[in-house]
RNA sequence: GGAGAGGUGGCUGAGUGGUCGAAAGCGACGGUCUCGAAAACCGUUAUAGGUGUACGCCUAUCAAGGGUUCGAAUCCCUUCCUCUCCGCCA
């Protein structure tokens, strides 16, 4: 979310930040809407203060035991108006919200222009490319050992989902263990097992909504969808009920005015990654600054629907509804974070090191950068499979864009200011596509997988898988 | 799932229609005292927004949203949350 001020202070700057998003100045609409807001808000406001005053005056004239006819009538008399000025200012005010929490992140200038991965900027390269005759594809290995089951998965779940066995499924829970246990007594981490379900509100927070609800899987506690449509429609109002069976309105219409009726019942959604439930630990919080960073990492399950992905990457377990994932989140203070920033890419950055996969890091374009974000580090780890790099892990300076959203805040001892925070998300690594790397770059001529010497002992010695 | 009790400032907690943004205590901060500290005493101590050059003034906020009323922390409705007992359950 953008702070009104910034457009109100610097409205070219706030155009040009939009102009890199590729879309178009928005400033003078919303400072139009805000302006009326405020003109709205002065006159409902020097009403409802003669309207005190009036009441005021009322309950005293009344404990004397007078008359207060006439202060009543004046009160009376500016009703209508100040009801009036009350729900226009609910609207603009909603209206500006509107604008400022739909909007994307401003970046930072150094993010390199472009429109998708094929302009993100190369920063840095580690690794060789191993040399292996005719690499075979993750799926290809998993199947043929016996330990990577699409079939099954799909009997039970549809496409998309994974049953992994035996030493494969070892080797998942222990790449979890290998980064949580590094990132926890190396990088000053705090490991957190955090609900997987979470509110609206949480999902607004950091950014998934409203815009991004199609991603995500909803956990209703209620009954079946008729049960609910049933309950809704019990707020559709008569009036809507005859214009329909005059066919002066459409079901559709009907039954959305019902839904906008009916009280919010909060269900639950499933996190799409950690940063979800990490990120949001501080939310409405005031934090002492004396005490940043903080610095949270979980090892959880990410569920996402994949919607926009239709036909993409298909075979395999590379994009699935269902994948584990550690993640790292740090909360800072507002002059930290770009610093905060490097040092969390080069945690992630360990993580394939020891497992001596062989990768690069760039810097995502424009048009490619999260919608919360100001700038992105991608990990790429090579997979000879597919002979080419992929994305691993992805590294986001929030700035202060989810800590507004959140109300997340902090203060340094002594002062009377609150600053919003800022907020860093990254993984560290992805754990389902950890695995399809360690498969691929150390596969042998045999199927045979070798185990990397850095997760040996989180594998009870096992040296090869198969 | 059934029954009940609640949600008030940083914390505890009073307040059931009118000078209540809210008693009291604790905490924190400033001061007096002291060589210094403690104790004691005195004082200060919410947030957001609007408005004016300015001491300021105004508005909103007692979980959230809506309603009743001239006027709501207080009454009504809905939602969310917490706790207790029973049931079920890993």
């Amino acid at each position: 979310m953008h702070d009104i001020r910034f457009v109100r202070e610097q409205a070219e700057a706030f155009d040009e930040g939009l102009k890199r998003r590729g879309l178009p100045p928005m400033s003078a609409e919303i400072l139009k809407a805000d302006s009326e807001r405020r003109s709205v808000q002065t006159e409902m406001q020097e009403l409802q203060a003669k309207r005190n005053e009036a009441s005021k005056q009322i309950g005293e004239i009344k404990r004397k035991g007078g008359n207060a006819d006439e202060q009543m009538k004046l009160v009376a008399a500016m009703k209508d108006r100040l009801s009036a000025l009350e729900t226009a200012e609910k609207e603009l005010a909603a209206k500006v919200q509107g604008y400022l929490c739909s909007l994307p992140n401003i970046l930072f200038p150094e993010v390199p222009p472009g429109v998708d991965d094929s302009d993100a900027k190369e920063v840095r390269r580690f690794g060789e490319q191993p040399k292996i005759a005719a690499p075979k594809e993750h799926y290809e290995l998993g199947e043929a050992l016996g330990m990577m089951d699409f079939e099954r998965a799909a009997k039970l779940s549809g496409a998309r989902f994974t049953v992994l066995q035996g030493q494969l499924a070892l080797l998942e829970r222990a790449l979890g263990n290998f980064m949580l246990d590094t990132h926890t007594q190396e990088f000053g981490y705090l490991e957190v097992s955090p609900p997987l379900l979470v509110k609206d509100e949480i999902m607004f927070g950091v950014g998934q909504l409203p815009k991004f609800a199609d991603d995500m899987f909803f956990a209703g506690r209620t009954k079946s969808r008729e049960d609910l449509l049933r309950e809704a429609l019990t707020y559709a109002e008569a009036a809507d009920i005859d214009a329909l069976k005059k066919g002066e309105m459409s079901l559709a219409d009907v039954v959305a005015n019902a839904m906008n009726r009916a009280p919010v019942k909060e269900d639950l959604w499933l996190v799409t990654t950690a940063e979800v439930p990490l990120t949001n630990l501080v939310n409405n919080e005031i934090l002492e600054k004396e005490k940043l960073p903080l610095r949270f990492t979980a090892r959880t399950p990410c569920f996402r629907s994949e919607a926009g992905s239709a036909g993409k990457d298909t075979r395999g377990m590379l994009r699935q509804h269902q994948f584990y994932k550690v993640e790292l989140v740090s909360i800072t203070a507002p002059e930290k974070s770009v610093e905060e920033h490097e040092r969390m890419a080069s945690c992630a950055e360990t993580i394939l090191k020891r497992l001596e996969l062989p990768f690069r890091t760039v810097m995502l374009a424009t048009g490619d950068t999260g919608f919360c974000s100001k700038k992105t580090y991608d990990l790429e780890v090579w997979l000879p499979g597919q002979n080419r790099y992929r994305e691993i892990s992805s590294c986001s300076n929030c700035g202060d864009f989810q800590a507004r959203r959140m109300n997340a805040r902090c203060r340094a001892a002594g002062d009377k200011q609150t600053e919003f925070v800022h907020t860093l998300n990254g993984s560290g690594i992805a754990i389902g596509r950890a695995l399809i790397a360690v498969m691929e770059n150390y596969q042998q001529p045999d199927g045979s997988i070798v185990v990397p010497n850095a997760l040996r002992k989180y594998m009870n010695g096992l040296e090869r898988i198969g």
